[in-house]
DNA sequence: CTATTTGAACTGACCGGTCAGTTTAGTTAG
DNA sequence: CTAACTAAACTGACCGGTCAGTTCAAATAG
């Protein structure tokens, strides 16, 4: 946890068990893909720091050398995981990019996409909001390179109705995505944990809420 | 925060105990109170799960026993943690209803308020979202409780602006709350770690787009 | 043959919680 | 005024247990 790398004299480059290697499919795939998925939903419960590399090892049929076979160390394991469900989530929200002629209904399906995302892996919003946002923790870099990534997809969106529409120009961009990020992952998780009765068209409303304020009527 | 004494070690027999010497509730209430900070700061950093009560106590400049002493247990201290933060947070968006005539106006300012208290406690909006939407964890119904305390408010000054405005009832109530809710906290955090050129007006105004676009006009 | 996985042993550090003992402030008795 | 007393507040060494990470010989599979 402490990131104080220890190798203090001991640099053996070829080792074993190389973590990131050329992979034949087939079997290497499906391990690492049942770690991602035993890590996102325990981790996603009780935080990273809650949870052993046994359990997960565990949790996903295997034995704790394959994690570290796989991965280099759990730190490695988390931002790996990370990484993953972000590029699901991405996919995602490319595959709805366009979809519609009006940039507005085209946000809508975006934002009613990542609601279906989360709900397909709650864990990983859980993960998300309870890592991020840590001063210099152990993942800030992993964090902010895909934040980036997630609101360059948000940004296009907005970017698009900023282009179709009159919009309040003295609203700041950047603020703007956020706070749509904000509350499509609470708004999510909020259903999630407290009101599962709510339906998704009640959450993307809410949140669509933020960019009809957006426009000038 | 305004003491900053050094304390380094119990050669000062005039320095051991507060200025007040009225009541014991006095003391207690001291070292609970630097409790309270200490582990806001270091919980809000690594998590309730990342930080030991050893490490607790040491930036309390207190013993490991005293923490023992004052609460039952770590998770003792973080329950009370909670509700000591949401109780400030409280105060300070009550003292600010009903300033404006203006419902709208009156939001601006409950929000500016939240901004506000984040950027006095920085630490207390991380250890919330890192710690809430935890699937049955340790603090599950404490969060449940502060939680409806918190959208109470939010929730009153929504009604208020719904009364005295033309808005849009197709949108459910809960969910806008959340959303509200939401938005306010990764904005706040988001602008923290991220982005901390941006205003705190900035901030308000991107948020209250929520409100605009509840209105109908 | 080679890549992958297993399972178990091992370590070295760490952690939450306890407890017997110490300090401090306030009170009482002489 | 002060010595004795009391109880709250505090201390820090200690204990039982846990965990991340390492290593490796043997098994499995392509």
């Amino acid at each position: 946890m402490s990131t104080t790398e220890p190798v203090p004299s001991e640099a053996d480059p070829q080792e074993r068990g190389p973590a990131e290697k050329k992979l034949r499919p087939g079997r290497t795939n499906a391990t690492k893909q049942r770690l991602f998925e035993a890590s996102m939903e325990l981790i996603g419960e009780r935080g990273a720091a809650g949870v052993t590399v046994d359990e997960i090892a565990a949790a996903a049929g295997v034995s704790k050398g394959t994690v570290y076979y796989n991965f280099g160390s759990k730190s490695d394991l988390i931002a790996q995981l990370l990484r993953h469900g972000v590029d699901i989530m991405l996919v995602r929200l490319q595959d709805v990019r366009g979809q519609a002629n009006d940039p507005l209904e085209s946000m809508t399906n975006m934002v009613g996409q990542a609601m279906e995302f989360m709900d397909d892996y709650p864990s990983f919003a859980r993960l998300w909001v309870s890592e991020n946002w840590r001063t210099p923790g152990e993942w800030s870099a992993v964090f902010a390179e895909l934040r980036a990534e997630l609101l360059a997809v948000i940004g296009s969106a907005v970017e698009s109705v900023a282009a179709g529409y009159k919009v309040d120009e003295s609203i700041a961009r950047g603020s703007l995505e956020a706070a749509i990020f904000g509350a499509i992952f609470v708004v999510g998780l909020d259903r999630q944990t407290y009101n599962p009765e709510r339906t998704r068209e009640q959450s993307v409303a809410a949140v669509m809420t933020i960019m009809h304020g957006y426009l000038i009527k």
